[in-house]
DNA sequence: GTCTATAAGAAGATAGAC
DNA sequence: GTCTATCTTCTTATAGAC
């Protein structure tokens, strides 16, 4: 069964966004690879900026949700961990790792967009969740490296000849080695 | 003494492409921040991606000058400590951190300058230098963090009343601690 | 080196027909 | 839901005077 249009726009705006750059995809670029004029559009998203807040929405869901329950749990070095292992799981999931790439690359042109805003807000929690105030400077850094491992490690994709597999599974392993005290 | 225009022309676009995003930044702006008008910047720039181009140069030859001075090195861990020591030391330069920040956030809307197009191939083979083929991958994404957490350590000043120099001292810390096998 | 003036085009967005 | 046609505004870039 064929999807309906606005998924299609919201498809092929994030794939574009992503490659060429927010700014640098223009309504009639998106409308052209849907088969469709520009005018269309319109009728499905208000504005730019809208196609943006509701590819956003897409992530700021799952973040929302993975706090809410880590807000549930007690503080322990096990909770922190399997934080780490939830937050791995949602990074596999190809959407979500789809508007990651987006958002991480057009970091500067989206800066004024509420819900960016707010993902921002969140994933800042989130981090702060993976120590307490008594811990160090140098623990606190270390343990916020391994949330940006489990993003950052798919740039060792480019020179190697690894699988995915691999490469999400070592992340995993670095990340969860960053954790301890 | 007051600087030249040209150099003036490159502060200027550095800030605005880094605050606003590159391509959200027009050349009036530029100009109208230099207090002249728009013709009188192709004067010093033949086009916009031009700007860009004098910009990365300012940190690919630092990189370059990195790499050079790696490879006469023998391929120990003492000269792997030694390029992460080394790679801070570039960082904390406020020329070289605004480069890389502007660099860092504008990512897709530069991806086809053949300059930028440079540095990245620099910065590749300059992480190929901190580990050896025998190296797990563990351990190579590790290594590869060591020099992400210089970069990414900056976040860390948003919520917390920290000197800009303890998150340096720090972050070098948590760089070096990647660094063990 | 900097100016005015202007070209040539693309952008986001809207009105109204079908 | 999608179209054609159009508006307005902005962009990069150039020609040529001073």
């Amino acid at each position: 069964m064929r999807e309906d249009t606005r998924t299609r726009i919201q498809e092929i705006a994030l794939r574009l966004f992503t490659e060429q750059g927010y700014e640098a995809t223009s309504l009639r670029e998106i409308a052209e690879e849907l088969g469709v004029t520009k005018a269309a559009l319109y009728y499905h998203f208000k504005t730019k900026e809208d196609i943006v807040a509701s590819l956003a929405e897409l992530r700021v869901a799952d973040l929302e949700e993975l706090l809410a329950w880590v807000r549930t749990q007690p503080k322990t070095p096990e909770t922190r961990r399997e934080l780490v292992q939830r937050y791995a799981d949602k990074l596999v999931q190809p959407r979500y790792r789809e508007v990651t790439r987006f958002m991480e690359r057009n970091q500067t042109a989206l800066r004024d967009h509420p819900k960016i805003h707010r993902m921002r807000e969140v994933m800042l929690e989130l981090t702060a969740q993976l120590h307490e105030p008594s811990d160090t400077l140098a623990t606190r850094i270390s343990r916020s490296m391994a949330l940006f491992t489990l993003h950052a490690a798919k740039w060792m994709a480019q020179d190697e000849s690894l699988t995915e597999e691999e490469i999400t599974k070592a992340s995993l392993e670095v990340a969860l080695r960053f954790m301890e005290p």
